[in-house]
Formats: C-alpha cells, structure tokens, sequence
DNA sequence: TAATACTGGGTACTGTCACTATCCAACGCC
DNA sequence: GGCGTTGGATAGTGACAGTACCCAGTATTA
C-alpha cells in the first residue's frame, strides 16, 4: 500500500507519517521508483503501536523510540527488557535524583550537604527501602523502579498525605497478585516475545490499573452514599462541551 | 519571608517563582511595600505540592493549576471531586475520544460510519463496560475513568495484548483492595479534607502503585530464575551515565 | 501524448510549553 | 546615601511534535 492509504487506516495523517519515517519511528516501505514506496501490514502494526504508546501513555517520542528499539533488538533476558522499559516509562527518574531531592527541608539545611553523594554512589532511597522489606522483596538500588518508589513516596510526603505499613502491605499485595497473572503469562513464552510482552506491559496495562482504582473508587462512593450520586455529580463531573 | 528564602527553602529557583506567581499557581505574598512582599509558611507548602505534581507526575501546569482550582475551591462533595480529578490526570481522555479511534480497522472501513454519533451523545465503550460489569461494577459512560479504560483497553488491543476476563477479574479485586484501603481514610475526613485527600491521592498514589508492580515483577522474575539476576542484569539495567 | 494527481524526500516553519534573561524603579539596611 | 535585593513586567530560549511547503519523479487518466 502507498503512504496515504496507511495513513487512512492508521487514522495518522501522511505528513505525521513522514515525520515518523524521517526520525527512524518507523522503517522506510519498500523503495518501487524513486517516488514510490509500498508499505505493509508490519507498518500498520508498527503505527498503530506508537499511537498507543504516545495516545494511551503520552509518552515523549524519545521514550517511544527506545521502547521500539527495545522490541527491534531484544536483549533476551526478560529482566533486562524489563529494567530498560521500566526506565523509558515515567515517572522518569535519574539514579541519584529522588535522594537529591530530599534536602528541601523545612528547616533550611544546606543544600551542599547531601549533594555529596555522587550520582554514581549507592543511595539509601530510605522510604522505598522500608516499603520493599516490608513486603518480603529484596531491596535493589539499581532497580530503575526502586528509585521512582522512592520519587513517589517524597511525593506523598511533600504534599502531607498518609503513608504507613498497613497501606504499604495492601498496596503491595495488590500489586504482587497483578503481577503474579503477567508473569503466569510471560513463563510460557519464548524470550522474543516475553520482552516485547514485558515491554509493551509495562507501558500498556499500567493505564487500565489505574483506570480500574478510579472506576473502584466511584463505585464503593456510590455504595457509601446511594442516590448522592445519582444526578448532580453526574452533570457535573462529566462536562457536556470536551472543551472544559 | 522573602521570596528568595522561599526558592532556598524549596529547591525552586527565584525566576521560577515568579513564573508560577504570574501563572497564579501560586498567591502573591503579603505586600508591605512597593517592591517588598511577605511569604509564609503556605507559599512553601503550595510550592512543595506544586513541585510533587510537575515532579513525581509530570503533569503540564494547566493540568496542575486545576488541581490546585479543587483543591483551593473545593466542592464540597468527594465524588465530585474526584470525577475532576480523573478528568485533570493522565490519560487525558475527551468524552467520545475512545469511541472515535475506533475506526480504524484493518478492514479500513469508512470512517463516517462511527463519526455519526456526536460528541455529545452516549457512547458504548464496549470493552470498558464489559470489564466494569464483569466486576460487579455500575458502567456509567459519563464517569471520566470509563473513557480512560475503554482508551486503555483499546491500547492494549491495538498493541496486541492479551485481555480477558479472568485478567480484568485480577486486576479489578487488585484496585478494588487498593480503593477500599484509600476510601477507609476519607470516611473519617471532614469534606473539605476528603476533596483535597482524593484529589492528590489520585494524583500522587499512582505512582506508588506502578512502581510497586514493577518491583513486584523484578521480585517474582528473580524468584522464578534466581541467580540469573544476580551480575550482569544489574549492570546494564541500571547504566552508570545517567544521560543514558 | 499531455494534463493531472499523487508520491518520496527534503527544508523550513509553527505553536506550545515551561521556564530564563533582562530590565527597571522602588525599597531597606548599614 | 549608596548598593544589593525585590517586585513587576517584557521578551527570549530550547525542546518538542508536528505542519507547510517545495520539488521532481511517477501513475493515471483524457
């Protein structure tokens, strides 16, 4: 097929097309003439990935390209795959970045005094470290995750929200049985494809968790306060001009 | 205080204060003369929260600006106030916005046909309102999370994973726990407390989730494969260059 | 054969975002 | 009374994700 007719059924306009082609997104159809090109139905799947990735995740292009060239180029351990998609997904965090953070006290301390830990030296990521022990997990600071545990929790902390053991364990326990029923799925599939299983997952499926914690929050709402919920909020919570 | 010991006390450089002044992210500090104002401990607290959201979850400031709006001017009811919090978080979804994709079907059929239903009209989110009712749940096509599920869902199928009914009965007892653990607190909060708690809860608990599915993932590969993650994993996963 | 429409390929431009830079006059403290 | 700091404003920056435009070669049609 030519460009425009995968543009029609991608729904991704031509010029986007050739923006994507000329970045490296997407590879180049198969040259007939020097005007002309045939594309396939690799390249529908390829565009239809990227939509998802930048429609469903909004992720930045560089991360599209890096999960793309993590599927091109698997590097066949799982784990690896993993680590490296889990580092292209937000929350973006750097190695040292969510302990540098940690001298914006209230009292005012020297900022100098924790910068002197290098970016390459181990740090502590103290909340997260509790929070992964406390689930039976063993701590690893070099697991990309570990870090953005540690960001999020700063996070909850700064803006005063509540953050115990109790909570640690049920979030957890909930998460390890989600990722209990992926990894069920992942053990019976060669290593091409648990990679790009793995990649795509991590982008993919964290959308439709949260999605879902929402959806559960209005529900048991809705159960707490029958018929609160029943006209107004509606009206309001989902207002008629998409311009709101 | 003066508004560089505010940008000293929370990491946020004084050009940058500014910004968010002009912006009305923040409120202007006390003026006690033409070219003096007063800061107080609630500029430093509204700077934190405001870091927390750009920071922990990348949100544009337009979308921060709304939070703050709920926060600042509650609605007195919760569910209100989530439905608006929903709305002001990732994935950013317009009402009919899941529904229009889609057309775009390998068949390549003609787009008028599913664009015959306005914006404003009901749309089916098919794959949502399955999941939403295989749990028990009350679909209600105007709640905002519905449109983000159905975008989800429908990300996950484009992208080609797997998607069925014992994995949305997983993950929805996963959130369902989760929810229930987050509803628990708001039940003992004054309204105005519960606005802002669901409010930043949504915002700021997800990534917690997130980052302890991926650690929950890393646990049970190890655990699945132990030793195979021990050295050379490690190495690459997380590269000693931050610029990576 | 000629006119027309559509490519592939390239360069240059646009709008948005989240800051930065620079300026100025008015403090205020020493 | 001099000098650094502040509030307030205007303008500029760099990254990002496309768009617009142009050209010449190709396919289709007249």
């Amino acid at each position: 097929m030519r460009i425009s007719e995968l543009a029609e059924r991608t729904g991704v306009s031509v010029p986007t097309l050739k923006f994507y082609l000329r970045e490296g997104l997407l590879d180049k159809g198969e040259t007939t003439a020097a005007t002309r090109a045939e594309y396939g139905a690799e390249h529908v799947d390829r565009v239809r990935l990227i939509s998802a990735l930048t429609a469903v995740r909004e992720l930045p292009l560089a991360r599209v390209r890096d999960i793309l060239r993590l599927i091109d180029h698997p590097a066949d351990d799982p784990v690896l795959a993993m680590g490296a998609a889990v580092s292209a997904l937000p929350p973006y965090v750097l190695p040292a970045d969510a302990a540098m953070r940690e001298s914006a006290d209230p009292a005012g301390p020297e900022p100098a005094d924790t910068r002197t830990r290098e970016p390459g030296d181990p740090v502590r990521y103290p909340r997260a470290r509790r929070a992964i022990e406390l689930l039976g997990m063993e701590f690893d600071p070099n697991w990309p995750a570990t870090a953005q545990l540690e960001a999020a929790l700063l996070g909850l902390e700064q803006a005063g929200l509540p953050w115990d053991d109790a909570r640690a364990k049920r979030y957890g326990a909930a998460m390890l049985s989600v990722a209990k029923q992926e990894l069920k799925t992942i053990a019976a599939m060669t290593p091409q494809q648990a990679v790009s299983y793995s990649v795509l997952g991590t982008a993919l499926y964290e959308p439709v968790l949260l999605a879902l914690r929402r959806l559960a929050h209005r529900s048991l709402i809705d159960q707490m306060a029958p018929g609160a919920a029943d006209a107004g909020p509606d009206a309001a919570t989902a207002p008629s001009p998409p311009a709101g």
